[in-house]
DNA sequence: GTGAAAGCGCTAACAC
DNA sequence: GTGTTAGCGCTTTCAC
């Protein structure tokens, strides 16, 4: 592969100047210029991004880390980011945690390694978080649909806990008594603050809290439907259930039909996320829908704002959630 | 952030003692190596990976660069692209394209540019590939879910036109008999695949290939919504349906929805790939299964074989599909 | 406006 | 075994 010194050769300049021409810094000579552009086309130089990044101390490349790759919710946040970082001439890259702290740490490692210009990431929990050597190095990080209690991180998420308390709200409203909540990890912050939303409207409502009637599962298909099968055994079974994510509706979906129990008449169910399916199952699906996009642009915005002023404060922005009730939520 | 340098000198040894321990090469006095490791951390040093990448001329990360990180499809894939990747000590970053050449080239720079260790691509077109340059460069790089025609690359995918001739022989054999098919952009192998298969189906069930059912959209949800609103907006609209996509499977059980038709007993449907909510519409969604998983453990595979064998020919695995016949394929 | 040269942080010959 | 040193390819002072 040709280098800027064969560039520089052919063109009978310096390299410095192939490095003017290429960078478009500084005032060059338009003959030379044109010699450069010349000599690039005729070797099909490309500039080492390596050499470049060791030089400037940084790459133009941004990480946004998920926790599940699997999950819509986490790959509909991917085109608001790109979108801005696009404008702002970055490139995104990709990582998937599979909400596993120690590919969490992998990951971050690359990012720091690869000196990257700035991290977007969704922590797998919101205290152990591997985020602390980012920080310390004072790359640019934004969180994403969660937070983290640990360290001071600007973050934008949705309103959980006002979605959770409207949900739980609109199924005692339907006149469902034993309303259960399928909750996910509690070291998110959505999962917690879901939960809470979910206890402040049965509090509300007048309805009793009954323990047994929260599950905690893992924001995936198969835990989701563990947990719906659980609850659907217990002696006193709810008549009404809150999933918390869109992986374990699915799941509660799948074991509600398997259990043979008619959605709506006999359990009513509301969904965290709403998904292009939702309308389609049947009854169609009742969720809480997040703008997913919009969070991907606010926390890219954010992320260009800090690398921008980096004495940026720490800032934190709440999306609205919306509820979106269809047929699975009444009678 | 500290170097190298730092740590040697903290530790009393050269730099090139520090590197030997921190690779694992050569023979290391352990009294020396314990003092290497010991201001490794008393100096919280990591390693600078862009100065590695650019001694050593190649980096430890794999980019999977996928067509629409929308489509469950691909992101499916990730996982068996992601373990392999993983057991070979490489990290692997995503990168979506959206069907975009323009974005693909990009992408493709930046993996170039980055000097990765290799790439797994499922490209927006068969022919103008951006892979060029890539090929040229010597990095190992592997096509899923869809070939190449203008290039020589290895590559795996699925039995496309087998899939597509199972579905349509499978709704001809239900008695269907004005089968529609909404196919792909004709630019990727798979969409060329499907619609043959299926054309291949009709001749054999001796039924006309009517060229009015057959549209072309874009694997998106609403091309595939639009696609069936004019179908079945025809004089003679079909009884049947096979969508290649699962995207578009979405839009078409919209648009049949908004029609009012009943599905299944109207109009029969078979969908390209299999999803978790395919049992839970209603009728449930027959499909043509593809064994993602697999997909990309294979891929992952093989771009380990080329890196490790810079002379490994051009291979290419084709894996099988399998028809899930479920309600919404018979009266 | 242009070029010479230093240096980013690491690894790998090579010399000891 | 261990250290010295050159150099990966680029950008950026600094001198002209």
């Amino acid at each position: 592969m040709a280098t800027i010194y064969d560039v520089a050769r052919l063109a009978a300049v310096s390299p410095a100047t192939v490095s003017r021409v290429l960078n478009g810094r500084g005032d060059v000579n338009p003959e030379l210029a044109r010699r450069v552009e010349q000599s690039v086309r005729k070797l099909s130089y490309r500039p080492n991004g390596v050499a470049r990044n060791l030089r400037r101390k940084v790459a133009a490349v941004w990480a946004l880390v998920i926790s599940d790759i699997e999950n819509p919710h986490f790959t509909a946040l991917v085109r608001g980011v790109e979108d801005v970082a696009r404008a702002n001439g970055h490139s995104v890259v990709l990582c998937n945690t599979d909400e596993d702290l120690e590919r969490e740490r992998a990951y971050i490692d690359v990012a720091l390694s690869e000196r990257m210009a700035g991290v977007v990431i969704s922590p797998a929990s919101d205290r152990q978080s591997a985020l602390g050597p980012l920080l310390d190095a004072g790359v640019p990080a934004v969180t994403i649909d969660r937070r983290l209690r640990s360290s001071p991180v600007s973050s934008v998420v949705v309103s959980n806990r006002r979605g959770g308390y409207e949900a739980t709200a609109h199924l005692a409203a339907q006149g469902y008594r034993r309303i259960a909540c399928v909750a996910g990890p509690l070291r998110t912050t959505t999962a917690a603050q879901r939960l809470a939303g979910y206890r402040a409207a049965l509090g509300e409502a007048g309805l009793p809290a009954d323990k047994a009637l929260v599950r905690v599962a893992d924001y995936k298909e198969a835990g989701g439907a563990a947990a719906v099968a659980e609850l659907l055994r217990q002696p006193d079974p709810p008549d009404a259930i809150f999933v918390t994510n869109s992986l374990m509706t699915m799941g509660a979906l799948r074991a509600l039909g398997e259990a043979g129990v008619t959605i709506g008449t006999e359990v009513g169910i509301v969904g965290f996320d709403d998904l292009p399916w939702a309308p389609l199952v049947s009854p169609s699906l009742s969720t809480v829908a997040q703008p997913t996009y919009e969070l991907g642009r606010t926390a890219a915005e954010m992320l260009v704002h800090q690398a921008t002023d980096p004495e940026a404060r720490v800032r934190s922005v709440t999306l609205p959630t919306e509820l979106r009730v269809r047929g699975s939520s009444h009678r």
